[in-house]
DNA sequence: CAGCTTATGTCAGAATCCTGACATGAGTCA
DNA sequence: TGACTCATGTCAGGATTCTGACATAAGCTG
């Protein structure tokens, strides 16, 4: 390769390893989360809504890593067919707190079972110091990808 | 939540963890490779072909982590702008090997140098022993999600 | 108080990806 | 030698996601 042979060698890319593992994790929980009649995005909108009522779409497009395009499609979707409701006029401004309806949270309910048996799979082998540098490494990686991409 | 509490606690899960490093690397990538008229997964497919000429539709599916359908659908569109290309015959079996054009080669350059200036900042803060253990980690989880699949 | 910036919700169209299915070739086995 | 399994390439249709744009509300500043 040109460039002194200077190309990206996948099989020593940290980025590529992080892409596999994240291909990896979706293709686990689709498999169990599929039965359920859900897919991932609509698992993290509802458990985000579980664990805080009242999200706006453009705090659950951020929380679940869309665009708020994706999430306000997903969103109609499931105000549609009665797992979360929101308020016909914004009580502030533009924004219009979404909830779970108690069907919303029932549906929830086996999916988060499932969710956590893959989580549980993903860790095994793992020991609770693998665990803690797992999640300072990730961290660090997310902080210095969106770090710079401050222009200030 | 029912069942005492035990719901998937998003701010200590470290899939919800991966998923948003995933998000942001990807994020991150396409900053960079939309000014080269490229998206990351056609960046994948470009640089497995140069590292390993002659992959077949099936391989650069599975070494991008995508379906056979999807990379079908990119191929036929590298091919017919001139990146790629592919024997109209298979020579062996039904296996037709990719290979990239000189056109590829070159379009792809741009794009290392693109991805690789990501790939630094990602890996900034971190150092030789951080990035040995992220992979380490990384390899273990990707092992123990598919390697629970066999139903053996 | 007017102008500006930021944030939000929604729309339309396009891009990307997946699922299910079909046809075909190679290899294996009885 | 025929049947079976596995792998491959491709098709069609649908699902999911993104981009760009527009309208509106709140907050800030001069």
């Amino acid at each position: 390769m040109s460039q002194g042979g200077v190309g990206v060698d996948l099989d020593k890319s940290l980025g590529y390893l992080l892409k596999e593992a994240s291909s990896a994790l979706r293709s686990a929980m689709e498999e169990v989360l599929r039965p359920l009649g859900m897919n991932v995005t609509r698992y993290a909108c509802l458990e985000l809504l579980a664990q805080r009522p009242g999200l706006s779409n453009s705090d659950l497009a951020r929380g679940a890593f869309v665009t708020r395009q994706s999430m306000n499609v997903l969103l109609q979707a499931l105000e549609r067919e009665g797992y979360v409701t929101r308020p016909a006029e914004a009580p502030v401004g533009k924004v219009l707190p979404t909830r779970l309806t108690p069907l919303g949270r029932q549906s929830l309910e086996k999916a988060t079972v499932a969710v956590r048996s893959v989580e549980v799979r993903m860790l095994a082998g793992m020991t609770d110091a693998d665990q803690s540098a797992a999640f300072r490494l990730l961290r660090s990686m997310i902080h210095s990808l969106r770090d710079n991409n401050d222009p200030a």
